[in-house]
DNA sequence: GTTAGGG
DNA sequence: CCCTAAC
């Protein structure tokens, strides 16, 4: 068997340094102007017995504007062995993609081609049993030959002839041997045929050949989740003409998937793809034809950036730096990596999260462990720099790929600063300040010493603290949703709690889910009952809603508590005091936490409401007044 | 800076 | 308790 690939430049049938200069790294964005010659892929068909039987001229796909350069231009030919399956996509200047279909590209030609997956797949599979079998190591010989005919059609062909049916060991790295070929230089200049043999050859050209037809997978179904990766990099392979080396399966079957529902209307056909599984809808007559044939080339990624790496002139890499490995490798990390770029960075919470698993999981970031980490998006393919890896500490970001959106991305690594309230012994040290600590001591009865002492102390001297304090606690505000709980060891999350019988407790740190998803922290601390008379008491004195006032009068001790606390609390009083009377206790009883405030505080509340016009429309007053207490009378005398 | 009210 | 619009 043999395949056929072309490359042509139908222009002017100069195929020179417009292939040569494309499939060079990072020469294709920097030079639109090269690609504007159009090329000509030229597919093979697959015959029953395995042979592939190269294209005909005029089995010719045009992609127009396939690039997003604007001249560019391709042209894929493609055979699909019964017929002819001709797929024309182009762009208007619009930038919107247009496919469309022959009339010959009908069922059976998706049917074979769906079929002829089945085949790559199946061969790929017998190939791994194989190896594992640990057969005598068994080469193929792949022949390479190019032509070039300078008048017509300009062609470089790449005759690759397998003859054995797998290799030993069919690894991208064994593909990529392919460029050891002799003949890489005639290809390059493309006048001058050229043939080689390759030995190892390419798993390519094992994929080519067909093998009969037993499939462990369901008839008509392909499942890609199934696949292995070696599997899906042929599957890739196949699809579009190159080699990749991403190994994120997701990736992977995300670019089949969609190359596979896009290189044609597939509405119209027999084939669905679905959650990564393509399968056939049809049954009828296609499906014992063996002379599946290959045509995958076209897909339409338009909008998704990665779409021209894909529609880089596909086997341009294999025909053109045949003799350098490892250009060809970089090449496709470029290509990889220049389709990323085209993905929006990630984000700093991205890079300081993911940073934040992996110095969590203390994973050492040598060159080699490109592990997944946390999200499961990292790709092991990274190649890591050899100068980074050499010297990670030189740096002061160590950077790590990373796929995001299916592409590969460098990402840096950031320690992370701390990133939370300071600490809570931060009082500690406050407490060696030198003003306001004694008569502190002398004020504070017990339970609000603590609160106190920081009161006092932060107040008058401690400017600088104060400022950290704001600072931090805003950044937290706004980035910790993330992070809670993995930052921070819990004793600093959860600070002396040491005396729970004292309420010089500072409260506890809690996080609460917040609206959009994520996580906030709030400063949480009950409310005494202590300091609801005391609330009550403002309130009778000042009225409701003065809160700042209130604040300053009844609460100057008592720091952590605001006039919005205040006001908050006293929304919940009314609140409680309403619901509750009525069916006696209800609600208070039911909250084993927190001691059911006492009833007469609760009837006072509900007083000072009524005479406020707080209380709710539907209570009854004449409860209310039946029931008022007279000792609070005199208090709220004056606002009546 | 406070208040009021929603979350 | 947090957030914020409206004072």
């Amino acid at each position: 068997m043999e395949t056929v690939v072309g490359i042509e430049d139908n222009d002017d049938g100069k195929l020179e340094d417009s292939v040569v200069d494309r499939s060079s790294s990072a020469a294709l964005s920097s030079s639109p102007k090269k690609i504007s010659n159009p090329v000509v892929y030229k597919l093979v068909r697959v015959e029953g017995d395995g042979r592939l039987v190269p294209a005909t001229d005029d089995e010719v796909m045009e992609v127009e504007d396939f690039l997003e350069y604007e001249n560019s231009e391709m042209r894929v030919v493609a055979d699909t062995g019964q017929s002819l399956e001709c797929i024309s996509i182009e762009r208007s200047s619009s930038g919107k993609l247009r496919l469309e279909c022959s009339e010959e590209a009908d069922l059976g030609k998706l049917n074979a081609k769906f079929q002829y997956i089945e085949q790559m797949l199946q061969k790929v599979k017998q190939e791994e049993r194989l190896r594992l079998s640990s057969r005598s190591p068994v080469h193929s010989h792949v022949k390479i030959d190019s032509q070039c005919s300078a008048d017509k059609f300009p062609v470089v062909n790449e005759k690759v002839r397998s003859e054995t049916p797998y290799q030993e060991a069919p690894s991208i790295a064994s593909s990529l041997n392919y460029s050891h070929s002799n003949q890489s230089g005639s290809i390059d200049q493309c006048s001058r045929p050229s043939e080689g043999v390759i030995e190892s050859g390419s798993s390519a050209s094992d994929v080519y050949s067909t093998s009969k037809h037993n499939f462990s997978m369901p008839e008509g179904e392909i499942c890609l989740d199934k696949l292995s990766i070696k599997e899906l990099h042929e599957l890739f392979k196949v699809t579009f003409g190159r080699e990749t080396t991403v190994k994120d399966k997701q990736w992977l079957k995300r670019r089949i998937a969609m190359s596979l529902t896009n290189s044609c209307d597939v509405s119209a056909t027999t084939f669905t793809v679905k959650d990564n599984k393509i399968t056939r809808k049809c049954e009828e007559e296609c499906s014992g034809n063996a002379s599946a044939a290959a045509v995958i080339s076209v897909k339409n990624m338009a909008g998704e950036g990665c779409g021209i790496e894909d529609n880089q002139v596909a086997s341009e890499t294999r025909l053109k730096n045949l003799n350098v490995e490892n250009e060809l490798r970089d090449e496709d990390q470029q290509r990889e990596e220049r389709a990323a770029k085209r993905i929006r960075k990630p984000t700093k919470r991205y890079i300081e999260e993911l940073s934040e698993n992996e110095s969590r999981e203390h994973i050492p970031r040598s060159s080699s462990s490109n592990k997944n980490i946390g999200h499961g998006h990292v790709s092991p393919t990274a190649y890591v720099e050899p100068a980074r890896s050499a010297f990670p500490e030189a740096r002061m970001f160590i950077t790590r790929f990373d796929s995001l959106g299916g592409s590969d991305v460098q990402i840096p690594c950031v320690s992370r600063v701390r990133r939370s309230r300071p600490r809570k012994n931060i009082k500690s040290l406050m407490k060696f300040l030198p003003t306001g600590v004694g008569e502190a001591a002398k004020l504070s009865n017990g339970s609000d010493a603590d609160s106190e002492i920081q009161d006092k102390v932060s107040k008058p001297c401690s400017m600088p603290v104060k400022m950290h304090l704001l600072s931090t606690t805003e950044s937290v505000k706004e980035k910790q949703c993330l992070v809670i709980g993995t930052t921070e060891p819990r004793q600093e999350l959860r600070p002396k709690r040491i005396d729970p019988s004292s309420n010089t407790s500072e409260g506890d740190i809690v996080t609460v889910p917040t609206a959009k998803g994520g996580m906030r922290r709030k400063h949480h601390r009950a409310w005494t009952l202590v300091e609801v008379m005391k609330l009550v008491e403002g309130v009778s004195r000042c009225g409701p809603g003065r809160w700042s006032e209130i604040k300053r009068l009844s609460f100057s001790s008592y720091s952590y508590r605001t006039s919005v606390d205040l006001k908050d609390k006293w929304r919940n009083l009314l609140k409680a005091s309403f619901a509750q009377t009525p069916a006696d206790e209800g609600m208070n009883s039911r909250k084993h936490g927190t001691a059911p405030i006492p009833e007469p505080i609760l009837v006072r509340v509900r007083e000072l409401a009524e005479m406020n016009s707080q209380a709710p429309q539907n209570f009854s007053s004449s409860k209310l007044t039946a029931s008022g207490p007279g000792s609070v009378h005199g208090d709220r005398l004056g606002y009546l």
